[in-house]
RNA sequence: GGUCCGGUAGCUCAGUUGGAUAGAGCAACUGCCUUCUAAGCAGUAGGUCAUUGGUUCGAAUCCAAUCCGGAUCACCA
């Protein structure tokens, strides 16, 4: 149990023991003591003073009282200000729990719960590369899942790759026309990028042909319909869902391109899937859902043949569900795959990282299936995250104002490699150990600069601070892990044994430490309630903030007593765990130097 | 126009079952390397929590209205 579950249940024991009064444990209110009061944990007694009839201040008086005869092992000191009933743990407990738990490498992690989750991510367009916006979507997904993990949970990561439609049929044609059979191989560019500069080029030529049209008398809105390149782009979608052989044959080819490119920015951003599912298989039983749905009278037909569906009663609009040339829409396939990974998988709950301009999307998705009846329905979540802004303004595919995902990595690599180098500290570090570091660093930043905002919120990527090393970053808490690393190292054999007792009071730093590490385990708990690893990313912030404050002020070489030094190494051990594996749960790398 | 989200220090962000004098980081300024890593530590300064009203012992937090910004309301995905 942690400290603040027993202060709670302290509370109602004694409150039902002395006072015969009745309260359930969620409204015992406790926090942390600010800094400027005496105290570790202050119990706030208004809400119970009403059906007490008691004056907080006496209230106060008395419970901290029998805190401190009924549980000795708890507390040892109390102060009372105002409505406010300061506690002073005892150092004996926390010495307790450092030693108890210091050599634990799983040191926060929940039993297996029997539950499991899905948690789909990424979901790219087979015809460009990845950007900014998806690198916040892939560490948010691979996070949450992870923390899902943490907690207990089994996890399936997911992907869909939105592998056709227009848009693919796009850089097709662009393809056919203009490349003269380049291949990514013949060119040696990535092959992501390499088939999303014919999406472009398709862009490109396709306004010139408009601008050709219109100039010839042609209104602008007949011109887009009328243009030769859209015509075939049609065209080809046309033949791809007839299956025509040679447009299959280049699908495949120049899908495979796109893969291939794409593996290697996952490999490189460390996101990875149990499962890929594919669009061009889920929108055929997204098709069969929507006769299903015309039988059950979920659905009905216009007179043009168009499928819809009514959700006006639920504050919506009428939505659209089959195109009337009997081609599926977007959503059409989203169906089909919430059915698809239910009748594969029966998770407890399935998760959409998707961004938040998709918010009706998803509102309408769940609708459906709730109307379908289909049995997975009320466990569809949206997780919505905002855009990612730059400083210059909003993200533009169109205005050519996207950030690429590889340059930023690029970018951030490099950026820590110069930093490094500044510091000079690299002495005797093989060639191999040095990339590494650099990719450490250099991801490190990035995923921690995308994760340490509220998911929900949109925000602002700024390139010149994201690359910064100093303050709220990865770098700070790296850095503080090497420390830490060095500090174990030099100690390694040296270990005083005293068996976690204590005759020395704990220093308030020291103090501050343990308390700090003791709530890992629920902070764990509440980035998987609130699904923000942002509490994480700020948690181990804090943690490493407070051991260099600590470190600077105690030497631990130098520790005066063998018991003070016992335990600040095991504080410094158990610190060291849980940076790994709360920077873990962002997939962030701690180095063992730097 | 309807719906949803946001507005907290110069900048980027924390801050929910309503709790003490609203917090970090960056930028600015002042100290600290003969010490287990100074990518660090200690400190100073910086606020009408968009505005107005309400609810109560108590409001950045809850309610209402207003202002500002964004998203969405496609036979695009």
């Amino acid at each position: 149990m942690s400290i603040t579950e027993s202060i709670r249940t302290a509370t109602r024991e004694t409150l039902k023991k002395n006072y015969q009064f009745e309260i359930d444990l969620n409204d015992v209110l406790v926090n942390e003591t600010k800094p400027e009061f005496e105290g570790d944990y202050t119990v706030v007694l208004f809400s119970f003073v009403k059906g007490l009839k008691k004056q907080p201040e006496l209230l106060g008086n008395e419970l901290g009282k029998a805190f401190i005869t009924d549980y000795p092992h708890l507390f040892s000191a109390f102060n009372v200000i105002k409505g406010f009933l300061n506690l002073t743990v005892a150092d004996h407990y926390w010495s307790v729990f450092v030693h108890e738990n210091y050599h634990l490498h799983n040191f926060g992690q929940k039993e297996k719960n029997g539950k499991k989750v899905m948690v789909e991510y990424s979901s790219p367009n087979t015809n460009k590369p990845l950007h900014l916006g998806h690198l916040r979507n892939n560490f948010l997904g691979w996070s949450i899942s992870e923390i899902y993990k943490a907690n207990g949970y089994e996890t399936v990561k997911t992907c869909i790759a939105n592998d056709r439609g227009i848009h693919i049929c796009k850089s097709m044609i662009a393809w056919k026309l203009f490349a003269n059979g380049a291949t990514p191989e013949s060119t040696g560019i990535k092959g992501d990028h390499f088939v999303g500069d014919y999406y472009v080029k398709f862009t490109d030529e396709y306004k010139k042909q408009i601008d050709e049209l219109v100039s010839r008398g042609m209104n602008k809105e007949e011109a887009e319909k009328e243009a030769p390149l859209m015509k075939a782009a049609q065209q080809m979608l046309l033949d791809w869902e007839s299956g025509k052989p040679n447009v299959i044959e280049l699908w495949k080819k120049m899908n495979s391109w796109v893969y291939a490119g794409f593996d290697e920015t996952y490999k490189r951003i460390g996101s990875d899937f149990d499962k890929i599912y594919y669009e061009s298989d889920t929108y055929l039983l997204g098709k069969k859902l929507v006769q299903f749905g015309l039988e059950k009278e979920v659905f009905y037909k216009k007179e043009d043949g168009s499928v819809w569906i009514n959700l006006t009663a639920d504050g919506l609009d009428e939505k659209i569900v089959q195109r009337k040339d009997g081609t599926a829409v977007y959503i059409t396939q989203d169906i089909g795959l919430a059915v698809n990974k239910y009748e594969e998988y029966k998770c407890n709950q399935s998760i959409y990282v998707v961004g938040d301009e998709q918010n009706y999307h998803f509102k309408v998705l769940k609708l459906i299936c709730e109307r379908l009846k289909i049995p997975s329905a009320e466990n569809i979540f949206h997780l919505s995250y905002g855009m990612v802004e730059l400083p210059t303004g909003r993200m533009k595919t169109r205005e050519g104002n996207v950030v690429d995902a590889d340059d930023i990595v690029d970018e951030m690599i490099k950026e820590a490699e110069r930093k490094t180098n500044e510091q000079g500290k690299t002495e005797g570090f093989a060639a191999n150990e040095l990339k590494n570091l650099y990719e450490i660093i250099g991801l490190g930043g990035l995923k921690f600069f995308l994760l340490r905002v509220d998911p929900k919120k949109k925000m602002l990527f700024n390139p010149e601070e994201s690359i910064d090393l100093h303050g709220f970053t990865a770098t700070f808490i790296q850095y503080a892990y090497a420390r830490i690393q060095s500090i174990l190292r030099k100690e390694d054999s040296q270990w005083p044994n005293i068996n976690g007792q204590l005759s020395e009071k704990l220093f308030p730093l020291e103090k501050r430490l343990i308390i700090d590490l003791e709530k890992y385990p629920s902070i764990i708990e509440q980035a998987c309630t609130e699904m923000n690893p942002a509490v994480i990313a700020l948690y181990t912030f804090n943690l490493a903030k407070n051991f260099n404050s600590f470190y600077a002020e105690h030497s631990i070489a130098k520790a005066e007593t063998a018991e003070k030094k016992q335990i600040r190494l095991q504080i410094a051990f158990l610190a060291s765990t849980v940076l790994k594996n709360a920077m873990a749960l962002l997939g962030i790398k701690v180095p063992q130097r730097m």
